[in-house]
DNA sequence: TTGATTGTCTAGCAGTGCTAGGGTCGAGCC
DNA sequence: GGCTCGACCCTAGCACTGCTAGACAATCAA
């Protein structure tokens, strides 16, 4: 059996290149250079490789929002640990936010801009992005306000950063301001 | 010059056309149905024929992004002028906003989503572009609040609206409570 | 009627995502 | 140790994409 399990291991390692393969070809030349004979010559296989591992490169492109989603977690759980009171984490939670979508922007595409084929807002949700939506909802529920759902306020709020978030980087909104909008949004929005 | 000022016509007749065809054929079937070979079909011209009115197919999505930019500019006045005192006009605004979105997905995408080659927050943006947006300025300027650059107050609304717009056609975001979050973003951001 | 110019089309290029089919190589049995 | 068979991978190709060169026809000025 430990000749199967070899085998079952270099193909979850040769999955796992696959997929940061993918995600550093768009971070380095964005999504549209990420075609499946590229990825293919970087990985050193053929193109139906890929197939063996994915049902195309939609699927490719959702397994990279997926390991984003973990990590935007990550990051943003980090943020808030490290700021006083609901306010500050409010702050700190959406600098984190913007401060992501600008260094991963391949990985923010891949997310909320690109077709993964990933459900949202489901029961089949898959794990990581729920755990992406929770970490919002931790801090942004508590200055949801009286009378507000909390999980509507953290989609409102979300939908605020993601906004800016995209048209910033599509260069509909001039770059410079963006730490005043930031704060707006904060002292308008959070409740504390 | 009568023969000449005849074709002249007639050339312009045919842009409206095309432009016309990608929209239409966009909203039907999505912008990755609109091929440059399906669009010359429909137009009953040959391909190279669209090359000469536009450089690529870029230039056709930016043709229908400024034209749904005057578009959206007469239904957001349209639909503040009826609305008495700032609170009901912003509301108003943001509704249409929303509406517009939703009842023309793939001219929103033109403008917002995709790369029509337009300049945007620039002092050569197109001018139905900085129509739309000061048609948001009108309304929004006025509930921006002391000491806030109405200016920047519209932008970080507009991306408001503008997350709130994607998330929900993505299926980011339920579309059930649409109606609650821009109660909350009007209620929380406007000053009246 | 001729010559030139303008306009359009056919055909083709290089690239895309994806797949059928053949061939190779190694695991497991005798 | 040799053989068989199945898992694996690659070559080659399909139908499509955006875009363009060059041939051809229609229209104009002289």
């Amino acid at each position: 059996m430990s000749v199967q399990e070899r085998k079952q291991r270099e193909r979850a390692e040769r999955e796992r290149l696959i997929v940061a393969t993918a995600r550093e070809l768009a971070e380095q030349q964005g999504w549209d250079a990420v075609t499946t004979r590229r990825l293919a010559e970087r990985i050193e296989y053929s193109q139906p490789v890929l197939y063996s591992h994915f049902r195309g490169k939609r699927e490719i492109i959702g397994a990279v929002a997926l390991k984003g989603a973990g990590e935007m977690a990550v990051a943003l759980r980090a943020a808030t640990a490290a700021a006083d009171g609901p306010r500050a984490r409010v702050a700190a939670l959406a600098r984190a936010y913007l401060d992501f979508a600008e260094r991963n922007p391949a990985v923010y595409d891949a997310m909320f801009q690109l077709d993964g084929g990933l459900a949202f807002a489901h029961e089949d949700t898959p794990e990581p992005l729920k755990d992406a939506f929770a970490a919002l909802l931790e801090s942004l529920g508590e200055v949801a306000g009286d009378g507000v759902h909390p999980a509507l306020f953290t989609e409102t709020f979300w939908a605020a950063l993601h906004g800016l978030a995209t048209l910033t980087r599509a260069g509909r909104l001039p770059p410079e301001h963006t730490e005043s909008r930031v704060e707006l949004l904060v002292d308008r929005l959070a409740i504390v």
